[in-house]
DNA sequence: CTTTGCATTCAACAATTGTTGAAATTGTAG
DNA sequence: CTACAATTTCAACAATTGTTGAATGCAAAG
């Protein structure tokens, strides 16, 4: 009567077979056949269900995008309220952005994973990659860029916006999980564990923003020092 | 007589229109009579040149990776040699990577501006990209880490390859030239001016893989203090 | 049982796909 | 000019594509 416990709703069958398969051959590699035999249903009942394909494919992204937005928003606002009056650390921001969908638990179960994969597909597509990302995340990327400029006053938005495409691309990638990092470091390293990508990514991200305030600060030194002939320790 | 002035080759007219639009649109995105009506040429002749579709998407990788590597091998030797025999500063390691590529004046062309994007598509796929990747620039991307290590011979390897992922991960993305930080910075910055990105993106890489550095000595102070029990302020 | 509405399958459509063999064109050497 | 080989085009192939309308199954309500 609860009926839910399992899982046969061919609609979400669906949803989770395309996922797989865009993950891993993007938009035009797949076919609505192949989603359909994955899916273990007749090919027409995905057009019946979300119309046609590339309406499909706006579902499959559609239907996680919320949660994770709301993951890292409250991890985001949290970290602010908690520091306020005082900005936040840039370590605590990033965190806040990283954390959340990098070390919860949900990120080993393979739906998420190939989600993950898909933004990362999405992410570096030319054509309608720009416009769909900015559909989905930009509320949260905005906030988040508020944020880093409560926590580094100093920096000019300019460096600010680059440092945001390093930490996005690191991201991008880490999501993407080519398996390329496993080769390249002889099983060092696993693409596939981003809890574990985690913590590097985190630290190295980190340091990055704030060199741009060390780097600031010396402009600063050297133009205050110029201007008023003051010696600096 | 001398006969090349005029680029009229139509096996690199065919290359030249299948590079941009696998670039914008992946390889199972276009049809060779797409390219074919591009390049100005009938269906039949990609096929006569380089045989099935696969092929000439290698072709196309091939051709400008072998320019690539030379000038990037070039520029990280000459700074390790240059430093001999001191190891060579992370800086100038981060710089020998990048400038090579984002800074020459090369990179107005649009025929390098496609070959980039496709080289960001090739890289996050997650079927072939990483066999391809390693394939064509492995044996540089050793070479770059090997001088890593002899910059930062206290980091742990580990360390140092996500690292590289970050790194890596950063020049996709500028790679890719969605306009995506086009729209979040207000036209603050431009996705597709790779000589003013390239300064932003060294800064903060080099920072990044610094702070491993610092951190790897902390951790050893830290177990130091440890171990004799000495008080910490 | 019958009816109603939704979910699902079946069968087929026109359009497009990569590929190929034969024909036509071009260039070159004797 | 002729002969020969490389290049380019033409025409067509079987296979696959996304999509659709009719037919079928199925549950609940009258």
């Amino acid at each position: 009567m609860t009926g839910e416990t399992q899982k046969t709703d061919k609609r979400e069958l669906i949803l989770d077979a395309a996922e797989a398969l865009f993950s891993k051959h993007g938009y035009d590699g797949v076919t609505l056949r192949a989603i359909a035999k994955q899916a273990g249903v007749d090919v027409a009942l995905a057009n019946y269900h979300f119309g046609p394909k590339r309406d499909l494919f706006d579902a499959v992204l559609m239907r996680r995008a919320k949660i994770l937005n709301s993951w890292r928003l409250d991890a985001l606002e949290s970290v602010i309220s908690d520091a306020a009056p005082d900005a936040p650390t840039v370590r605590d921001i990033i965190r806040a952005y990283f954390e959340p969908i990098l070390t919860r638990p949900h990120v080993e179960q393979p739906g998420w994973k190939n989600y993950y994969a898909l933004i990362a597909y999405v992410n570096n597509s030319p054509e309608w990659g720009g416009k769909l990302m900015t559909q989905f995340f930009d509320p949260l990327i905005e906030r988040f860029i508020e944020a880093l400029k409560m926590a580094l006053p100093d920096v000019p938005d300019k460096s600010l916006y680059w440092g945001y495409h390093c930490l996005s691309g690191a991201l991008t990638l880490a999501f993407a999980q080519t398996g390329r990092i496993d080769h390249l470091s002889k099983g060092l390293c696993q693409s596939d564990n981003l809890p574990d990508a985690c913590g590097y990514i985190v630290d190295f991200v980190t340091a990055g923003f704030e060199q741009f305030d060390e780097n600031s600060r010396n402009s600063d030194d050297k133009k205050t020092a110029t201007l008023s002939s003051a010696a600096a320790e």
